[in-house]
DNA sequence: TTCATTTTGTGACTTTTGTCAATGGATGCC
DNA sequence: GGCATCCATTGACAAAAGTCACAAAATGAA
């Protein structure tokens, strides 16, 4: 079972079938429609999930449009990071994409696996290291870039996000009006 | 020794004297003048400064103009995130803001010590946490806001940078022209 | 102080992006 | 199939920010 999430973390470091089997148990299928939310505003985040298939979106609803944070996919996880670390409700609302099915495993259960199977904490560390590089990329694609070259940026790495990404989604991802980027997709 | 320091990591967990006097020798001072480099680009980025007085920047040489994309002060660490864990070229350069003085350490040290001193891996881990979430909200800061709401947020929330950053970094640090920001400040 | 250098501010103009309104196409539901 | 809704595109115009050129402060060194 799980031998997706499996070997995404024996990329990150081996694990032996004892110490596999006690994560297992840990370990819950669940199943969401699309546009279903995996967390809603306010509430706060107990888990992390790993998609296995379909994808998701996070985003802020606050202002008067919702502004897109992220979009996950297959063997990707997704969370709230500070509301699952502070156990603080939730500014961002995560929802299925697209039909999702994901593994789902609690706070809760992290921290007690922490202390069972050491092996875990070097997995988690290596995890949290990549999550903020992968951060401070997104961050940087913002600083530097003009919109026309953040699309140019996400067509040539991450080319799926804009296969699969419905392109009002995608502006906003963007930081761009719906408009523009269907003027940047023109001038190819 | 080097109080400062463990009062600030005694804010995430607390560190008996014998774990501290461990830490402590893999400590060393360093101290740099105004704009020397702590890191400069394609070094490979070896340990964390932790600043004891004075102030940092980090910025992105690459293109024709910088982009300045940190600045750090008393009490905070700094380093090249990406660089120090995968262990390749830096992208970014650190230098000294205004004359430094900080408290480094190496990964090598690091690695050792949480072999030998397992609280330390809670501490970083804590640490880890901090700096995501940190650069979760400087992403947002660009994708939700204006320049004008760019530079208020500062304002408000970190006064400190606008009193101690020139101006010209500062914009640079805010993606916007050197003669926006002195427009956004007229306009107060 | 004086001079040179660095940093900040202003005005005129250009370019980019946003906004509004309307249209066309696609999709899904009955 | 027909209808309604959602999504993407386009045009005209407005607003925002960038660029260039230059001036005014501020800073620092001799």
């Amino acid at each position: 079972m799980y031998t997706a999430l499996r070997s995404h973390l024996e990329t990150i470091c081996p694990i032996t079938d004892a110490d596999w089997s006690v994560f297992e148990s840990c370990l819950e299928t669940k199943t969401y429609a699309k546009n279903e939310p995996l967390l809603t505003l306010g509430q706060v985040c107990k888990g992390i999930w790993f998609i296995q298939s379909g994808s998701g979106r996070s985003y802020l609803p606050n202002d008067r449009v919702e502004v897109c944070v992220a979009f996950t996919f297959e063997n990707e996880f997704v969370t709230d990071f500070e509301s699952l670390t502070k156990q603080q409700p939730s500014e961002v609302v995560i929802c299925a994409l697209e039909k999702m099915e994901a593994v789902y495993f609690s706070r809760k259960s992290l921290i007690d696996l922490y202390k069972q199977v050491p092996v875990f904490v070097e997995v988690g560390q290596r995890i949290m290291e990549n999550l903020l590089i992968q951060k401070d990329h997104y961050a940087t694609l913002f600083t530097r870039l003009s919109p026309t070259e953040r699309y140019a940026h996400l067509l040539h790495h991450f080319p799926h996000i804009i296969q699969r990404v419905p392109l009002y989604y995608l502006a906003s991802y963007l930081g761009i009006a719906r408009e523009t980027l269907s003027r940047i997709r023109q001038k190819k």
